[in-house]
DNA sequence: CGGCTTTTTGAACCCCATCAATATCCGTGG
DNA sequence: CCACGGATATTGATGGGGTTCAAAAAGCCG
């Protein structure tokens, strides 16, 4: 399960790609940064971390060591309550930000654990701190991205707390259409990297619920799903689904 | 929450009270401030915001004008979509920042409006942006209040996609409990400053749901509420209606 | 006292959870 | 390579929590 890395996995040039030629930095922290302090950042980087599927980057209760930012592959964050019911509030990509969770009182709420082989960079809190006190660009950045996390768990909470079923997969879909094409994936056919109960929990439904709303909407050819494989046949339908047109809850 | 100011209360030394001798420091954002920072914090803010039962303090698509520490009174937070509908996503009191939704872009993605009477403080973004850069603590500060946000946001997921209608509202009204006693108030008899049509969105629920649970928990002596009015009974069993002892949706 | 909003209560229906069974995929070992 | 077993996913039947529609009751304010 826990991902003792193979050493001879890790090349040196492996090791060795900066913030600079990283083709996330656009999306991730280093977005704006000079060279100067492009320079000073990824000299604060621990790169050589990789987690496989089923990893916990941290875990619940644990005080934060470092800041996360994802190289390649995927996460998911959740809640666990006394009793041991769970939450996932969120599945994370590349130059997306893992453990601001733990800005409160420096300790994690959440868990984060590996869809797939993944790798992360890491950067230790206190030189995070540090360099965004001399370092505004920076500061500025991960303020954008603390904003991006909250707005998307509004989105969530809408969600949750408004739409029914079908209307929360199409959103989750659309959702995750965009933000593979920002990374430059196809946006109408891809591989879901989460289990059905995962993606169920995430919604709020039970896993048979969404297997059913998968094939209801493979049946009116919306999509077709084939296990993890999704295609977008119609966007339109999609969207007006997201928007659920036709309720006034007010 | 409930202490609907009399307009004619608010006199100017009302107006001129300072971060240093606010009762609300230890939980907004002078919290370990010296002196010296206090005094700077201080001269940076506009205190004479007043907003009435329904006034907005800054709406969804606007830009960020400033940050916002609530002094009194309450308000709702909300997303809306593109057709009408509304997710309350927050109720905020004293000591709580109001705002953080506009980091990403510098523009507010939810509405705020107050619930009753209210005073803010406003904190212009671009000094604050400044205050932060020179004063670490402040900086410190402003980071946890953030992370209180986002974790109370988590924790609402979790509410509206595990728990059922009363576990939701159990969890609720223990954490409102907690808050007001943290401000001072008493922790088992208390006026809800929201109409039960905001409550009930806020969990997620009908109206007309929401009532009948009230009604139900009443009956079964966990609590007398009575319109805006409630007095908790019995905290064992809400609490263990909160953690929703057995059941393993996992 | 009227007219308004807010809250409660009642009855019917529906989405979704649950229980149960089958199907499909995948990794492992014979 | 194929067989086997466990995890993953789909499908069916049933019941319950919650929404919706409808209306009454209770505050609130002019």
């Amino acid at each position: 399960m826990s991902g003792a890395p193979d050493p001879t996995v890790f090349k040196l040039h492996d090791l060795k790609v900066s913030c600079k030629s990283c083709s996330l930095s656009r999306l991730c922290l280093p977005h704006g940064l000079n060279e100067k302090e492009l320079a000073m950042l990824d000299g604060m980087i621990e790169r050589k971390t990789k987690y496989d599927r089923g990893a916990a980057l941290y875990r619940s209760g644990e005080p934060m060591r470092a800041l996360f930012a994802i190289r390649s592959g995927s996460f998911k964050t959740f809640m666990t309550t006394p009793d041991g019911a769970e939450q996932i509030t969120g599945f994370h990509f590349p130059g997306e930000l893992l453990g601001i969770d733990a800005l409160a009182d420096e300790h994690h709420h959440c868990t984060a654990v590996a869809l797939e082989t993944s790798t992360v960079c890491a950067l230790p809190t206190q030189d995070f701190e540090h360099l965004c006190a001399t370092m505004p660009q920076l500061h500025r950045q991960f303020r954008h991205l603390i904003g991006q996390e909250i707005n998307h768990e509004h989105e969530l909470l809408l969600s949750l707390g408004q739409m029914r079923g079908d209307e929360r997969l199409a959103t989750f879909l659309l959702n995750l259409s965009e933000r593979l094409r920002a990374r430059g994936f196809s946006h109408s056919e891809f591989n879901l990297s989460m289990p059905r109960h995962d993606l169920a929990n995430y919604l709020g439904l039970a896993v048979e619920t969404l297997s059913r709303i998968f094939s209801r909407l493979q049946d009116e050819g919306v999509l077709k799903a084939n296990r993890r494989n999704i295609r977008i046949l119609d966007f339109d339908r999609l969207r007006s689904l997201a928007h659920h047109p036709a309720r006034a809850r007010a």
